[in-house]
DNA sequence: TTGAAAGCGCTAACAC
DNA sequence: GTGTTAGCGCTTTCAA
């Protein structure tokens, strides 16, 4: 592989003067420039990238911090990061932390060792502190983790009070809601807009721990429908949970959407393959990865962030586990 | 941030000294590994691997492949490859290629560029050559992409032989096959083991393209099945096709498995969380992606690998869209 | 506009 | 067992 030195012999001029070039930065001539950029393609140069860091304590990595990879919500915001972490010319690395602090902290401290640029994390608040001193761009997705660190969040709570008052609206009396682990913030958030819309309603509500996976969704959903006969509406907080009940209930024979109807949280695909379609309030998954990567490079490039806290809407996707007219 | 120099200096030794002891190489006594340890933890130090790298040519980086992680497909991979590699002190970069050479080719470059160790590579033939005059360890996984490269794959042909039949015992004498995509590895295995298992017992069968995203499979289903009423049988390249062509189904109003039995291929999550739950026939995708990483860091470690070639076993899975007595 | 040279922090050959 | 020192390939300051 040809290094710098190579393109400086080969084109007559010295090393800074190609790195110059390369940079962009600096003066250097036309006629150097020509015989820069006609060696570097005799020689089919390509600058080490990991001299380059050394020399300037900086990478074009990203570390992108997910709980768990396989949970479907992550993959569609790990895609979008990584488009536009393409486009910007960064590569990003993967880390599931299983929610695990140390786990994290292991990756951040790795990662550091490496030099990466930033990190986008969506994980809880239990590693603030080392995000804080860590004194690098990072970006908070989906979860707030501090008040200091830009974040990309849906709007949770209108997003559950939307999903919760179309539940009451299609006839719902006696809703159960099956909201996330304790402590993760949208989670909290989706609990709040589900009370708040069903407050001084008459309705007979259940509020139930659940976390974001099928199989226990499908067990406490199964369990609860057992011994409250009288549900005849769901409130997940994700399309998981949601899906997990929609299966208990065909266990059950439960009809949905006739005597039960169910609402999700989410919009990942999955949503639409369920039979019926699951109706639910979906995020523009896509749209927060893209956001909150760019405002990492943004803070990776030393610019001003246009924002420091972006709230995408959520939109109500209505399909075939409520009943309606549009159907 | 400490450096080693700062080390030798505060536990005095030189340098070279704390390099052995870092890397476990060469003699150290007793007394300068107590010294050097004391000095790493006053400073808190901790090696700077790009540096390192730059000395050593080598990063604990491993570039995985996969042409869209939102396939469900992919993630269960990913997970696997990640889990081993932490394992190992690796870390890895996630590249979504789409298929498309171009962008793979330009992963290839940049990560080669940043010293990644090795490549995982999801992906088709499309730039065979540029992985072998790379010169880094690459192992293929769930597809082969030349003889000279590691490959980790399932037992493709058996498992749609296996999976085929049993459609037959069950009844089925007017079979589809949704196969994948032409020129891949898998789905061509796939439909050659359908063939195989149907040619000579007087089945009636129409094999179709069909790609492995659900729209589209559903759109394709939708089509074959009001076309030919006689259909009782589908035999997917995939879960996701045999989702959709069991979201057709419903869409129809055909019961499954009454009137039509589906059976996929991969064993995603998905295929539990449908309903009736999907009969598939199920790869170990995590143990796939593990095997994987380990023949990849073992060659990069300058091991001797152990397999060149890993068929992992497949399985049936028998749940609700066939009918059988289990149920 | 350009070049010499001093780093960036680590590894490893070689001498002691 | 240990230390000196020359790289690894690039950036950047400073002087010319």
């Amino acid at each position: 592989m040809a290094n710098i030195r190579d393109v400086a012999k080969s084109s007559g001029v010295s090393v800074a003067t190609v790195s110059r070039f390369l940079n962009n930065k600096g003066y250097v001539s036309q006629e150097a420039k020509a015989a820069i950029e006609l060696a570097i393609r005799d020689l089919n140069y390509k600058p080490n990238l990991v001299a380059r860091s050394l020399s300037t304590k900086q990478t074009k990595f990203i570390g992108l911090i997910v709980p768990d990879i396989v949970n479907p919500f992550f993959p569609e915001l790990a895609r979008a990061v990584e488009d536009v972490a393409l486009q910007y010319g960064y590569t990003v690395v993967l880390c599931n932390s299983d929610e695990d602090a140390e786990k994290e902290m292991h990756y951040i401290e790795t990662l550091q060792q490496k030099y990466v640029a930033g990190f986008i994390v969506t994980t809880n608040e239990s590693n603030t502190a080392q995000y804080q001193k860590l004194d690098l761009p990072v970006v908070a997705l989906d979860r707030k983790i501090h008040a200091s660190i830009p974040t990309v969040t849906s709007n949770n709570h209108e997003g559950a009070h939307m999903g919760t008052s179309y539940l009451i609206e299609q006839g719902c009396r006696h809703i159960v809601c099956l909201r996330g682990p304790r402590g993760v913030e949208p989670a909290e958030d989706r609990v709040a807009g589900f009370l708040e819309a069903v407050k001084g309603k008459g309705i007979n509500t259940l509020v139930v721990d659940c976390p974001f996976q099928f199989d226990r969704s499908e067990a406490i959903a199964k369990r609860l429908l057992l011994e409250n006969p009288s549900i005849d509406g769901v409130f997940a907080s994700s399309d998981i949970s949601a899906a997990g009940a929609l299966k208990a209930a065909h266990g059950l024979g439960i009809h949905v959407p006739e005597k039960l109807q169910i609402i999700g949280f989410d919009g990942i695909g999955l949503s639409s393959m369920l039979t019926p379609g699951l109706t639910t309030v979906a995020q523009d998954l896509y749209k927060m990865g893209t956001i909150a990567t760019r405002l990492l490079i943004q803070s990776i490039e030393g610019q001003s962030l246009s924002e420091k806290e972006v709230r995408v809407p959520v939109q109500l996707m209505i399909r075939g586990t409520t009943r309606s007219e549009e159907r």
